[in-house]
DNA sequence: TAACGATTTGGGAACGCTCCCATGGATACC
DNA sequence: GGTATCCATGGGAGCGTTCCCAAATCGTTA
């Protein structure tokens, strides 16, 4: 009497199948695989004795093989309450769905926050529990990148790091927004409004999306034969509270000035809200143009003229781009840098 | 001159980490896996070796073995736009994490919304790709927990559904909030500060929350000894507007009420913009228990009392339970329930 | 009828790991 | 000094698939 080890629920393998359908364990892989190689008898043989058993393939045995899992993993780099949040993270969760749709993979998030949780996601990643890993909300230096490509594991971007804006940027797959376009669009838009003396609220510079934003407001101002004025420039951090916090600031050096680009709606919000309390009007006074096109803009008073980014196409591109790495494909450009628009509202 | 196949990125393999530590394969595993039955010299070679080939094990193998993964999936049944926007979420994930937090368990979360995407998450899970199922927001019907349990993969659900209530319900394991304790309580605090019609907005009936709640309600009627009026029950989907709704039927079927219990704070929040809208003063007029004690609850005017839920400690406590269930620990209780207690705010 | 090509089929080998058992060397005990 | 005990060690077997090649079967043609 042998006492057999309980294999996980009894479950039935490859072989039984092959087994009860009377045929051989190539037939089932085949039939299970949909391969057309098999005859319209043994088929409904293997798929019947499936049916009956219940059978449903091992992964591991079949990644063990082909080396894929049919999964992909998409890493947030935040904490929970960020991520829920930030209007961000909703759109491009949905666009990455959207994106995966037609094909096998699955999506599996995760967060990577504490540093017990980062070494943990980081195994699972590079032990091949997944064919591949988008990463959004990437922070400056973070080492996750570089260690995943070293690793062999395809991975893409959504949002470029700071030190990806320069030349002789390490090379990687992302897929960002036109940043520096976009806000340069905003700039030139004000500008040719008649605004003389146009001030910016920037995000943090150790963002990628703040250092390129800042520098499309740089480019537009140096374009129009200005000079740009460093006290023209304050610093937040996405904030609403830091977007009011800057405009003091702004208002505070530069009483004169008469617009503002705002690198974000939130704080734009904020901006507005100090315009109003020290009696500015908007956009009689003073013009504001945040960057987003976030739910928030429109309920501003006065609703916010921004630059629209399409976040949940840009989930969309990541996830195509990191399929077509995982099938092999090789794409000419590594990366998909989106169009921006500004949608004019009632502030600037 | 033969051609290899490209072995994943030349991944190296315990077989080559043995070779160039000079060791055998069961010494390295061995160190891999922390055996304390390894010299110090064997285990700084086969350490050295490791570090140098950059040696991650490759965990599809380890599983085809072990018959585990050391991960674990949450599966959430709605649309990414609930999930972003109901203040459900984000404490019940970060809970999970937590408590998921002195395990080996990696925490994977999907979406399984459009039958599309439902079918690949059944696949990946009952593929053995997860040691572990946490469910969460439950719709009543949903297949998922039978199809889970009859394939032997631990599952814990957070919150019951409707047919989990009554007697005869199906075994589960599951975390669940006292929701018609905690509706009692409400109750008998409102006739307990002498209001003398008391009528109830309830949650959809498909739903556990939504049945517990109302049948709170009416055990708190029952046991004062007066009788159900069916007249002062309404009913919404938990949303604001439903809310609003509701109340504006009791207003006009029962004009007289005077206290109103409310099965959700959103729906208090929508109760209580009406009551202002036709007149009556809150609390003096018609008193307004919700709850939740979301963060809505301190931004209502006047703030909410409402019933209080640790939806951070449910996510906890199902991720210690299902822990506890994938070491194969038997609990005497195959479930968790969760006291609530009154938050006393300025509305009833 | 024989020979041939096309199609279907079975099963060995391999994937990279863990488990377990037999081996050997060192230590302890009488 | 001989034997029993202990522990580190190497490596075979096996996990459940896929891949591939050789064999079997079928239909077609000369």
């Amino acid at each position: 009497m042998t006492t057999q080890r309980p294999r996980s629920a009894g479950r039935p393998t490859l072989d039984a199948v092959a087994a009860r359908a009377g045929v051989g364990r190539g037939t089932v892989s085949r039939v299970v695989n949909g391969s057309p190689q098999v005859s319209p008898e043994a088929r409904e043989a293997v798929q019947k004795a499936i049916a009956e058993l219940g059978y449903v393939p091992n992964r591991a045995a079949r990644a063990l093989v082909t080396q894929r899992t049919d999964s992909v993993a998409l890493v947030v780099s935040e904490s929970e309450d960020r991520f829920f949040g930030e209007p961000f993270f909703a759109p491009i969760v949905r666009g990455i769905s959207s994106g995966l749709l037609d094909t096998p993979l699955q999506l599996w998030l995760s967060w990577a926050q504490s540093p017990a949780e980062r070494e943990r996601v980081e195994h699972h990643l590079t032990d091949q529990h997944v064919d591949g890993v988008l990463l959004i909300s990437l922070h400056d230096e973070d080492p996750l990148p570089a260690l995943l490509e070293e690793r062999g594991l395809p991975t893409v971007l959504g949002g470029r790091s700071a030190r990806m804006l320069g030349p002789g940027a390490r090379p990687a797959y992302f897929v960002d927004v036109d940043n520096a376009g976009g806000a340069r669009q905003a700039v030139e838009h004000l500008l040719s409004r008649g605004r003389a003396m146009v001030g910016t609220i920037a995000g943090p510079q150790d963002m990628g999306v703040g250092v390129a934003r800042l520098t499309g407001y740089r480019e537009a101002i140096a374009a129009s034969g200005r000079p740009v004025d460093e006290d023209l420039i304050a610093y937040g951090d996405f904030s609403e509270a830091s977007g009011a916090t800057a405009m003091h600031r702004l208002l505070k050096e530069r009483p004169g000035l008469d617009a503002v680009f705002v690198a974000s709606d939130l704080m734009a919000a904020g901006a507005l809200r100090v315009l109003r309390d020290v009696g500015r009007r908007v956009p009689e006074d003073v013009a504001v143009v945040g960057f987003e096109d976030a739910p928030v803009a429109q309920q501003t008073d006065p609703p916010l003229t921004t630059v629209h980014q399409d976040v949940e196409e840009m989930g969309r591109q990541m996830a195509l781009l990191l399929a077509a790495r995982i099938r092999g494909e090789a794409s000419e450009e590594p990366y998909v840098l989106l169009d921006t628009y500004l949608v004019e509202r009632q502030s600037g």
